[in-house]
RNA sequence: GCCCGGAUGGCGGAACUGGUAGACGCGCCGGACUCAAAAUCCGGUGGUGGUGACACCGUGUGGGUUCGAUUCCCUCUCCGGGCACCA
């Protein structure tokens, strides 16, 4: 064993064993207990940033762990390879994004195995590729089949400039992110996926998923967004008849209704509009809306009226038909009864407009005034002023009424979702195409399956005047397969988000290409742990939890949840460090770029910019981002200090569902601790081979150190297999040798336990630092691969003592310490505690009124 | 506004089921080694008072429950995240 810690050439060497070994490979094995352990694939920008190490570094814990607790472990790895940055990065380049993309992906394929995860490279996925989207495809034509796939021409951003949709997050002061052209809003026709019709099973299913962080399922349950009401009906009498429907949470203060709302998307707000410019001109400045999203929530309440009156549905009373652009087109029928008197946005109308407020709850005796709104007018309450309701509690209220409606047909219960249906068209080229053929006689024809996948061409460049498929006539030009006339291919590509809804199903039978899936999905489906990123919350889990229902439903799957266990690691922040000149913009530099040094009274942290010695500002620790210029390339790291520093670093700093700091001197110290862990066993076995350990004839020393030792393994055992608190088993292990090296080593024992010791630290770490292990495992005398032993039962009989320490407090304060022997009983506990001086000193004169013993604890003393 | 988290030394964090607050690491201080520096090793390190033994104070704020509270309950403050004219 060499003396001096050489990380690169133990990083290389166990690696390559590894390969050769081809330890990674999954086999599917019925007699063994299976466990897949899926780490969120990434999209190939180019390169790894910490946030993949930690996410990775995780998950390759867990299955090592898992592995050497005896567990079948499959941990494979795939590459979310269609987007956006693809064809930015073309359009940059002048390179197709396909070559960029798969240049990325051997780039960051290597930097993956260099930092030694154990992933099943034979099982690796690429969402781009045809092997992968044909099925995609597959399963598109399926749900069509199904009705979960139609057909709608719904609203959209549009970016005039690109030509192309842009999701909401893309939109920025309602300008496009790229160009910065205003964003319309354009009627397209766009595939949609019915995820509405799952609402129900999503939402109820949340309840039953123990393995799951309570704030994801908080999270995915808001966004369902389920309201429990009533479906009203105010009948109209305008250009004929007509009833106008809306949806309310609030039957019971459908008395106190004073006025109805439309959007201005509305058709009866189109239909009023006629004839009125000025309403017309309001209309479309509601359409425009405000720039910014969360302007919504706190703009000025507008309206106006339409001159138009439907009738209350029970009492038949003439009710003003206003447009009000508080109401939203997207959310129920896009029209509100309002009630001023009861609900907060429509009191702040009512007064806005000199609308009568009318109230219909007794607010519980609290007191009620149409000056101004209180918070409590909007609770539930018993109905006044409600004829035949009056004296109702909420539900009897809503019931009753509900009822009442119903023989009218004016009122029906009604569920309503936030959730809306899953658009996944995108005007984009670099996705996967929408099977599906425009023919002009036959209209929108399904692609026969016999005719998949279809290919997308990957020699196209795009050039920003949208999407180059529009132009390539070789990929446009085909047969209608009804008719065999001269038909279009659909040139819509699919949301990226439907390659990441299923690829954790495709990894357990990558190679077939005569179905999307097979038995061995049996075996290794569900996922045993999935980890990733919390800003996956809502979308890719719960997109990938329809999925699978769907899935389910074609008989591909037995299960409806793909994630048993679901793990959220936290973001890794740095310091930001910039200057902002009086003109023009903030610059950020690099913390590689900066040197940080104390004043000269040692009072103040200075930051200094290496290349011009000049000082530059702090702007706390947020979140790495290029944005931001924070970031700490993982390479550098790796290739200074190591793989196994960098995941021992990440691991320790913090535990992994809380945020971590990125820190220089941290580095330093995991690196440092690997060092001494390297040198306490090249000390070690530098002398020789220890005589077999006899626990029957050790000395208290050796005892305190074997006890020690075991409790350690017991910890590490405890923190990744159950708490999954990586950083204190970390910890553990850096106390143990702590003890180990002020442990003297004179006999023959003191050799035996300290070889014993050493072998669990070794063991017990190799989950994090699982290069330097493999090479230490080896110098302690072992012929076999750490990678494949068995993790060491705990020796209970080392934990045994004969004498427990506890301690005496006075009044709850801690006072003394004692030492008794186990299993002594509490008169023996309690003399000894009360014998102690210290405690006596307390106690002085005062009487002892009770005692309080918590075995092998504490003692309590009450005087 | 609603829903989830969180607040502990100079810093990252530990204390798992109400029972020794500050494990472990970083930083800092002192020492050893060295011509010197780095690296390494040893010792110290919550605050206040005291030469010292030791005492008192101390987990965002104020209260409560308890023999005992970082932990449970209530109040407030601040920070982070999600949703948001959702009718």
């Amino acid at each position: 064993m060499q003396e001096r810690y050489d990380p690169a050439a133990v990083e290389a060497e166990a690696q390559q064993y590894w390969d050769r070994e081809r330890c990674f490979e999954a086999k599917e094995d019925s007699t063994r207990a299976k466990y897949y352990c899926l780490s969120m694939f990434p999209y190939p920008s180019g390169r790894l940033h910490m946030g993949h190490v930690r996410n990775y570094t995780i998950g390759d814990v867990l299955s090592r762990f898992m592995r050497m607790n005896g567990r079948n472990v499959l941990q494979p790895m795939g590459w979310d390879a269609f987007g956006l940055p693809a064809e930015n990065a073309a359009m940059a380049n002048k390179v197709p994004p396909a070559k960029w993309t798969f240049d990325n992906i051997a780039h960051m394929k290597a930097q993956l195995k260099s930092l030694g995860f154990a992933l099943d490279w034979s099982r690796e996925l690429t969402t781009c590729t045809p092997e992968y989207y044909r099925w995609n495809q597959w399963l598109f034509l399926r749900m069509l089949e199904m009705g979960v796939a139609y057909q709608k021409t719904g609203m959209v951003n549009w970016d005039p400039v690109d030509k192309t949709v842009l999701a909401n997050e893309q939109v920025i002061d309602g300008r496009g992110w790229r160009t910065g052209a205003p964003v319309e809003k354009r009627e397209i026709p766009m595939y949609y996926l019915k995820i509405t019709a799952y609402a129900e099973d999503l939402l109820d299913a949340l309840k039953d998923m123990p393995g799951w962080p309570e704030r994801v399922r908080a999270m995915q349950a808001n966004w369902i967004g389920k309201s429990v009401g009533v479906r009203l009906g105010f009948p109209y009498d305008i250009g004929g008849p007509g009833v106008l429907h809306a949806f309310t949470t609030r039957a019971d203060t459908l008395m106190g209704v004073t006025f109805c709302a439309v959007a201005a998307e509305h058709p009866l707000a189109a239909h009023a509009a006629r004839g009125q410019p000025k309403l017309a001109a309001f209309i479309e400045e509601c359409k425009r809306g405000p720039a910014i999203e969360s302007e919504l929530a706190t703009q000025e309440k507008k309206g106006m009226p339409t001159g138009l009156t439907v009738r209350h549905p029970i009492s038949g009373e003439a009710i003003p038909l206003w447009v009000g652009n508080y109401v939203l087109m997207s959310y129920g029928e896009g029209a509100v009864m309002g009630v001023p008197a009861h609900d907060e946005r429509d009191f702040e109308f009512a007064k806005k407009y000199h609308l009568p407020i009318k109230s219909v709850i007794d607010v519980g005796g609290r007191e009620y005034s149409t000056e101004e709104w209180r918070p409590w007018y909007a609770e539930h309450g018993r109905c006044i002023n409600s004829g035949p309701y009056d004296g109702l509690e909420f539900q009897a209220a809503v019931d009753a009424i509900a009822s009442d409606l119903s023989r009218s047909r004016l009122g029906e219960k009604q569920t309503t979702w936030r959730l809306r249906d899953w658009g996944i068209s995108r005007q984009r080229y670099w996705g996967c195409p929408i099977p599906m053929i425009h023919c002009q006689a036959c209209g929108a024809v399904p692609v026969p399956d016999e005719q998949l996948p279809v290919i997308l061409p990957t020699n196209l460049v795009p050039d920003g005047s949208g999407n180059p498929l529009l132009k390539d006539a070789a990929f446009l030009a085909v047969a209608c397969p009804q008719c065999g006339a001269d038909a279009r291919r659909e040139t819509d590509t699919m949301d990226t988000f439907v390659d990441s809804s299923w690829y954790f199903l495709r990894f357990a039978c990558p190679d077939n290409d005569k179905a999307v899936l097979d038995s061995r999905v049996q075996y290794w489906a569900p996922v045993d742990q999935y980890i990733g990123g919390i800003e996956h919350a809502i979308l890719h889990l719960l997109y990938s939890r329809f999925w699978t229902r769907v899935m389910r439903e074609l008989g591909a799957v037995a299960f409806k949840e793909p994630f048993a266990n679901l793990f959220t690691q936290g973001m890794v922040l740095n310091e930001v460090f910039f200057r902002k000149p009086d003109a023009g913009r903030v610059e950020y530099f690099n913390p590689s770029e900066v040197e940080i040094r104390l004043d000269e009274t040692a009072q103040r942290r200075i930051a200094v910019l290496r290349s011009d010695g000049e000082e530059v500002e702090s702007g706390g620790v947020v979140t790495m981002s290029k944005s931001k210029n924070n970031g700490v390339d993982p390479q550098a790291l790796v290739d200074e200090f190591g793989a196994d520093t960098a995941r021992l670093f990440t691991m320790f700093a913090a535990p992994p569902e809380q945020t971590l700091e990125w820190s220089d001197e941290g580095v330093q110290g995991a690196y440092r601790f690997i060092k001494r862990l390297w040198k306490a066993v090249h000390d070690h076995v530098s002398q020789g081979t220890p005589a077999a350990l006899d626990t029957a004839a050790l000395n208290d020393a050796q005892r305190g150190i074997r006890r020690q030792a075991h409790h350690t393994l017991a910890k590490i055992t405890d923190d990744i297999g159950r708490r999954r608190t990586f950083n204190t088993a970390i910890a553990a292990a850096m106390e143990m040798l702590n003890a180990l090296a002020k442990f003297p080593q004179s006999s023959p024992q003191d050799r035996s336990v300290m070889q014993e010791a050493l072998e669990i630290a070794v063991l017990g770490l190799s989950p994090i630092i699982p290069h330097a292990t493999h090479a230490m495992w080896r110098a302690l005398g072992h012929e076999t691969a750490l990678i494949d032993e068995p993790w060491t039962p705990v020796d209970a009989a080392a934990l045994q003592t004969s004498s427990i320490a506890m301690v005496v407090q006075v009044n709850g304060k801690l006072r003394g310490h004692i030492s008794v022997a186990v299993g002594a009983d509490e008169g023996t506990v309690r003399a000894a505690a009360l014998a102690d001086l210290h405690v006596q000193k307390f106690i002085g004169t005062s009487a002892v009124r009770k005692v309080i013993i918590v075995p092998g604890k504490l003692v309590n003393i009450v005087v």
